[in-house]
DNA sequence: GTAGTCTTGCTTACGATGTAAGCATCGTCA
DNA sequence: TGACGATGCTTACATCGTAAGCAAGACTAC
């Protein structure tokens, strides 16, 4: 089932992120992790302290995932690079949904997310912004992001099929008493996800930066 | 432990939200639930298919509450009310923070739900807003409130204790280079979170009505 | 009233989960 | 060589969701 050779809190992290991908957050157990891994359950925990600490290191994954690829050049104006962060965080998100929830709930402490927060609030003072002003824009940007990820990603937590819910409850509507809902299946009207995004965020950014 | 006295999937409904209320939601079981009721676990299956529909019907019975206190007027400017509803959503999700993780991440489906929805874009399409426009305009101010609450409310799902996840790691925090991390915890500059909400989703009405 | 059906809650049982405790097997270094 | 720390395995336990069937009362039809 795998390479074998070794385990480490690397390959453990890496592993349970391959089998979220694959088969969706509620099906990860420590033994079919293990089993994935061709080791026992129990092996796992000379790696990990326990499975919410594992849980935690995926998340500070994806959160890596979404800095990676982030400029490290905060000079200039800061609208430009808060909103590459929206949509590198949505991107890293959306590649693995299965994490999803986990990122909405837990506290995202890493060290990464610490330092890229220090420096963004360092080059938006050096913008002119007030402190608290700064935090509520990143806050703000990050908190929208993940709220729409997670209705993006579909909800299902073990793993979405079809498009967003209203389908399946097409032909249960009522076309009398639904008939806006149903011009919505039908055209598609305000579907498309990226547009929402991109927009709301161009908005938030407008509105912050005057 | 409680009434006893005829069990109805109101009752159980209501119980597991008590329960979850004071003891979070990764400690409700169906057993419990049942000691919580007087009752067996299996005797709450006569009146909730599955778990998972139990925890559905707790996220109905939350927005229930968001919807119970909004206006049935949406004629005039279509601003007000919309934002009416995400403050209630808000107060809604926060009063019961244990199902926050659930209500994030399961579709809402509710007849509550679908007819609220579908009032709004009937309204807003008579205010001169085109379907698509309406509806992303709904999806976000939803998205955004939940994002937003989930922060609020603290991340562990347990039950958060102390204040944002910040404060633990103050002193683990080197001056030398986190000084402006440090300044909010200090100044606290930023971490108000009712005026971080109402002025994000000012700028997100603001921007969508023009 | 009596017999039959429906409803509701209980009992028992099974497989899966997270993880504590201790054992076995190493490679490394004195 | 012999001790030791690191790693993985085995066993075991409490807890979970829930399938299957039983028991006792409520209600209906005669």
């Amino acid at each position: 089932m795998a390479p074998k050779a070794g385990l480490s809190r690397e390959r453990v992290l890496d592993a349970a992120l391959d089998y979220v991908d694959a088969h969706g957050l509620p099906a990860l157990s420590m033994r079919k992790l293990g089993a994935h891994l061709g080791v026992e359950a129990m092996s796992l925990y000379r790696h990990v302290p326990n499975k919410d600490a594992l849980l935690d290191g995926l998340v500070d994954r994806v959160m890596e995932h979404a800095f990676a690829e982030l400029s490290a050049d905060l000079s200039g104006p800061w609208v430009p690079w808060m909103r590459s962060f929206a949509h590198s965080l949505r991107a890293a998100l959306l590649a693995h949904p299965g994490v999803l929830p986990l990122a909405a709930t837990r506290p995202v402490n890493s060290p990464d997310a610490l330092r890229m927060s220090e420096q963004w609030l360092a080059a938006m003072r050096a913008a002119g912004l007030p402190l608290g002003r700064a935090l509520d824009i990143i806050n703000v940007i990050a908190t929208f992001t993940i709220g729409h990820t997670l209705a993006e990603a579909g909800r299902t937590p073990g793993h979405e099929d079809s498009d967003p819910d209203l389908d399946q409850h097409a032909d249960a509507l009522d076309p009398a008493e639904f008939p806006n809902l149903l011009e919505v299946i039908t055209t598609r009207a305000g579907l498309d996800f990226d547009h929402r995004f991109t927009e709301a965020v161009d908005i938030l950014l407008a509105g912050y930066s005057t």
